[in-house]
DNA sequence: CCCTGATTCGC
DNA sequence: GCGAATCAGG
């Protein structure tokens, strides 16, 4: 059973080529086919074909930071700030569905939805009343972050060394990691290998491994998983030998 | 080289 | 209809 453009497939090749997705990030997205295949059937589709010569996308802001500016030597000529041409709306789009993380068997209520499709600017912006931030309750009472307020993926502690830490009066009063059990959350404070490496060591939120408030950080309103994949942090910065 | 999309054309 | 091969531009 070779890989069929199914509707699903369909649409999310279309939403994403409308998007402004590569046909490569496409490709990748839907897995199983090729950058070409995606680019023939957006072609067979009737999809716009934007400014085919082609133009840089995220991949290419990613890498702008690899290539600093090499300034030359002898160069009197006015540094002439590169005006941004019009970078419209490519953003980060997410072809799937949105689907809220439901952790244990309960009932859940998320009604996030926060359609901030601000049109090029009003002229004359109207004092924006009061931001009316939505958010989801999960189990225990916890806060989800709207999406709109997910700045970055906070992740909770990154190890940074591999060495634990070690009892010492700094420690008096801490939950360190000997203290845990099931019923103290241990949301991490501090990196490990630190000195005053601990854990918050609150009461958790029956059937979380975390407080009330942690699960507030830990749990939040599901953003559509498809992302990028910017995950796996190296283990160990091992940059590649060539 | 890398990347991009467009097009062709045998299947 | 499909997509590898090819072409062409950045």
């Amino acid at each position: 059973m070779t890989m069929s453009w199914t509707d699903e497939r369909i649409d999310t090749l279309r939403r994403m080529w409308e998007a402004g997705q590569t046909a490569s990030q496409i490709a990748e997205e839907l897995g199983g086919v090729s950058r070409n295949a995606v680019i023939g059937k957006a072609h067979r589709l009737g999809l716009q074909s934007r400014p085919s010569p082609v133009k840089p996308n995220e991949p290419a802001a990613a890498k702008a930071a690899a290539a600093p500016p090499a300034p030359k030597p002898a160069a009197p000529v006015a540094a002439a700030p590169v005006a941004a041409p019009p970078r419209p709306p490519v953003e980060r789009v997410i072809p799937p569905v949105v689907v809220a993380a439901a952790p244990p068997a309960v009932e859940i209520e998320d009604d996030v939805e926060d359609d901030t499709e601000v049109e090029a600017d009003a002229p004359v912006a109207p004092p924006r009343p009061a931001p009316p931030i939505l958010r989801s309750v999960g189990p225990g009472g916890f806060l989800r972050q709207a999406p709109g307020e997910q700045q970055a993926p906070i992740t909770p502690a990154p190890p940074r060394r591999l060495v634990p830490a070690k009892p010492s009066a700094d420690m008096a009063g801490k939950t360190t990691l000997l203290d845990l059990n099931d019923k103290i959350c241990k949301w991490p404070i501090g990196h490990p290998g630190e000195p005053d490496f601990h854990f918050c060591g609150e009461k958790v939120n029956p059937g979380f491994p975390y407080c009330v408030g942690h699960c507030g950080h830990a749990y939040q309103a599901q953003l559509p998983r498809r992302d990028r994949r910017p995950p796996p942090p190296l283990p160990f910065g091992g940059p590649r030998a060539r």
